[in-house]
Formats: structure tokens, sequence, C-alpha cells
DNA sequence: GAGTGGTCTAGACCACTGA
DNA sequence: CAGTGGTCTAGACCACTCG
């Protein structure tokens, strides 16, 4: 087999690309298009190999380049399945608050409001929209152990998420981003997030039953899907008194 | 070559080891003792393979590993090369604070002070000492475009870093974990962050030339060496007014 | 035992660097 | 040009899961 599946070499420089690179791509396009269906197993390499008419070791290497980025998962002598946000555990992939002492799980949601607006400038620049594009706006508390410790205002571009309502979101049990997924098509696949100290203000205070200008963590976090798309802006307000939000360098 | 270089059922469990991360312990110890110095060349692929007395290609599966922890850097055409803290570039693999407009550089440093001292408890439990063992504390602000914009109270085991002193430290040109490495052969692996926002004692709020209870974001780092041993308790006071703390999740 | 992913090998060839 | 890391192949065998 010789290395020109595509051809990359477009206009300027030689811009070479690895074989497992464009098969990579292929299988992003085949999950995007939701080929096989999250947590549901993919072919065996050896036929996956087979079809895109490459070595075992070269599809091998695709594979794992994808279950890196964390859109698939290997289990061996099981097979190889696409990821999802249905499993509870999965959502501490993305909220990385843990209390001072205990477990990590546990948390319960209260629902304030889901309404649909006009996307204010700053949002509507994050979400790739035009401004005042209709958008939807969910506001949520997070508690732990009945104590208040989370509010999210969360907004969605209205296009994507035709549909979505306040019941619909108060009857789903387990991560949010299961819900997202499985009504709604939209899969997150990475996310970048922005921290800061702010003192809160009198609404969330009294939501998180704080006083007025307690120290919060602010967590802007930007929500992507396939082709680094931007799906999602949440806006966290964290109460640090008993958690802490937990980061590894390395 | 049979997958017995060492064996690795003790007890209990047959834990099977590949051969791979047999190699990787192996180069681990090698790079502990230092036996190739930090931002020098190793061995190349084949020539270590045949020190180890195994393929190129599990010799190779074995480096990419280490390179992934960051431990080495493969460079094409040139060699895989030991990890250093000396550049300037890789001090922001530890410090993820950036700028709301413009480019991450620039710091500059005021020392505060360093001292010798008995740790508190909680610095003890930290850094596995016991109560009242002697550590250094360094002090100092970190300031961009001449506004203060992080306060560092760093704890040291003094046992590790004989002979640090004010002195040497404000003679020293480059990262402070580049100091570590050259003179004090410490080096920095990984390190595990607790954030929360807290509002600024007065001490500090001088310092940054902020309001008192001004919120702040602790950024407390537990810095880990070879065999996960903490050898820095870091906590850091980040003022967020024009900078964020970044974050990828994935 | 059949089927999956995981490891290991040996060898060919390609891309990049620097003398 | 020689030497390095990077890609690709074909094939053997091992470890794990489940019926």
């Amino acid at each position: 087999m010789t290395s020109t599946l595509a051809a990359p070499e477009a206009a300027h420089g030689p811009a070479f690309s690895p074989l497992y690179q464009q098969i990579k791509v292929l299988m992003m396009q085949r999950l995007q298009l939701a080929e096989w269906r999250p947590g549901g197993a993919i072919p065996s390499e050896i036929e996956l190999a087979a079809r895109f008419k490459v070595s075992q070791g070269t599809m091998r290497r695709a594979i794992d380049e994808l279950a890196a980025d964390n859109l698939l998962v290997r289990r061996q002598g099981k097979g190889t399945f696409v990821s999802t946000h249905a499993e509870e555990h999965v959502q501490f992939r993305f909220l990385r608050l843990m209390p001072d002492t205990g477990e990590a799980g546990g948390m319960t949601r209260r629902l304030i409001d889901c309404k649909r607006q006009r996307a204010p400038a700053d949002v509507a620049r994050a979400l790739h929209l035009r401004a005042s594009d209709p958008v939807i706006r969910v506001r949520r508390v997070l508690s732990f152990r009945e104590t208040p410790v989370v509010f999210d205002d969360i907004w969605l571009p209205s296009a994507l998420f035709k549909g979505l309502t306040v019941e619909r979101l108060a009857a789903h049990r387990g991560p949010m981003y299961g819900l997202f997924e499985s009504e709604f098509g939209v899969r997150m696949i990475r996310a970048e997030e922005k921290i800061r100290a702010v003192a809160a203000d009198a609404a969330i205070a009294e939501l998180l039953t704080l006083r007025m200008s307690a120290p919060l963590l602010s967590v802007e976090r930007l929500s992507m899907t396939f082709g680094n798309k931007p799906v999602e802006l949440r806006r966290g307000f964290y109460s640090t008194a008993s958690h802490y939000y937990r980061n590894e360098l390395s």
C-alpha cells in the first residue's frame, strides 16, 4: 500500500500525512455520521484493516489514537466501543470538582429555568453564532449532601437543541451530556476552561446560600464537538468552601 | 526473547508485565540516576534495543511512553533527549496562567524572602516529612508588565535543597525548576493542583496591590519527582482581574 | 474454543537533520 | 551523505472474555 489514499499536498508545501492519520480522519467521519452508535462496538481491527486495505498494525495505530482522544474505548477480549456520556462515571471527566473529604459522586440537581432568548454578543462570539441568534439558556444548581455547591448558567445554540424543554431536562436521569448525545445527537469531544476567582453577586449568593461577595470559582467552559465546533458555553460558579477543583500537571 | 526479564509475579496474582514496560522501568532508573544528563541525548533506538536485547519496535514503544510522560523528548532526525526545565518555554507547562490579551510570556520575579524553619503540620504531611523537620520557605511575587499577579509561598524539604539561599535564587536566570534541576539534582516530573477561590488577606493584598478581601485564585500545588515522591509544596495566589487559569478537558 | 485486543519481532522504506 | 526517528508490513504468539 502506498501512502496516497488521499492527496494532502494542496497549493503550498508537501505536508506529508502518514497513512494511519488518513485512516483516523476517515474513522472520525464515520463516527460523526453515527455509522456506529455511542456505546456500541465497532468492527474488529482485522475487519477494519481489510475494509481500509491497510495492515492490522496501521489500523491499530489509528484506533489507538482515537482511543487516546477519548472517541473510542478499547476493552481487551471484548472489542472496541464508541465512547458515550451515558455512563455515570464519565461525568467527572468534565466536572473536576472534588469534596475535601470523601468520594466524588452523589451530586443532586435542581433545575432553575430553561428559556429561549437571543444570544448576547459575548455568547454569540464564543459559540460562533451571529449576534441575537436564538439560544437556549439553562440554569441549575448542583448540591452535594444537601449543600448547594455549583451554579451553572448554560448557553446552547437553539438550532442544535430544538425541543429542549425544562420538562425534558427534569425527566432525564444521568449526566446532561448524555441527554445531549442521545436526544439531540450532539456529542461533546473536548472543552476549554477559563478559571477565575470572583465575588458572589446577590442572585448567586442566594442560590448557593452564601453571603454576598463570598469568593467563588468562576469556570467558563466552552465545549466542542467534531471539527472543534463550539456547541455549549457554560458559566459555572463553584463554592470552594469544602470542595476544590482538581488538576493534574505533567 | 521471552517475557521474563524480571519476574513480576510476587506473592499474589500473576500481574503480567509486558516487555516494553519492564524496559521502561529500567530506563526510568537510569534517568533517575542521571546516567544521561537533562538536555542531553540518549543513545539511539537501535543501540538501546541491542543493549536491552529487545527488538527496535519494543524499544521504540518504551521510549514513546517515556516521551508521553514528558521524561524524554523526541526530535526527528536528531535523536532523543532527556527533558529539562532549563528552557524558557517549558515553564508554562506548570504555570497555566494566561493574560486576557496577548502572549503568555514575560513574567518578572521579585523575591521576598527565603528562610529556614520547621515544617508546620500540614506542610510536613504533604511533603511526607516528620512534623518540625527543617524546611526552606521561599516567597516571591510574579509580575506581568509591572503589575503584580502572583504571590507564591513555596515549601521545600531542607534535606534536598541544602545551600539554597536568597542570593542563589536572585542570581539565577530562567525557571526556578531549572535551578532545582541543575543545582540540586531535583527534577519535577508531575504535579497535582487543588484550586479554590479565597479572599485576599492584608499581607497578600498589599503585595499584589489589591484591596483587602479581593477574590483570589488559591492554587495549592504538590510537585513530585521520580517514584511519585513529593518534593515541593507551593501555595500560589493568583489575581485573576486580567489573567485566567487555562485548562483543557478531553 | 473462538474471537477480541495486546505484545513482540524482523525487515523494508521514508522523512528529517546536519556535516 | 550517514544517522536519526517515523511509518508500514506480515506474521507469530499471548492475555482476556464469554459462551
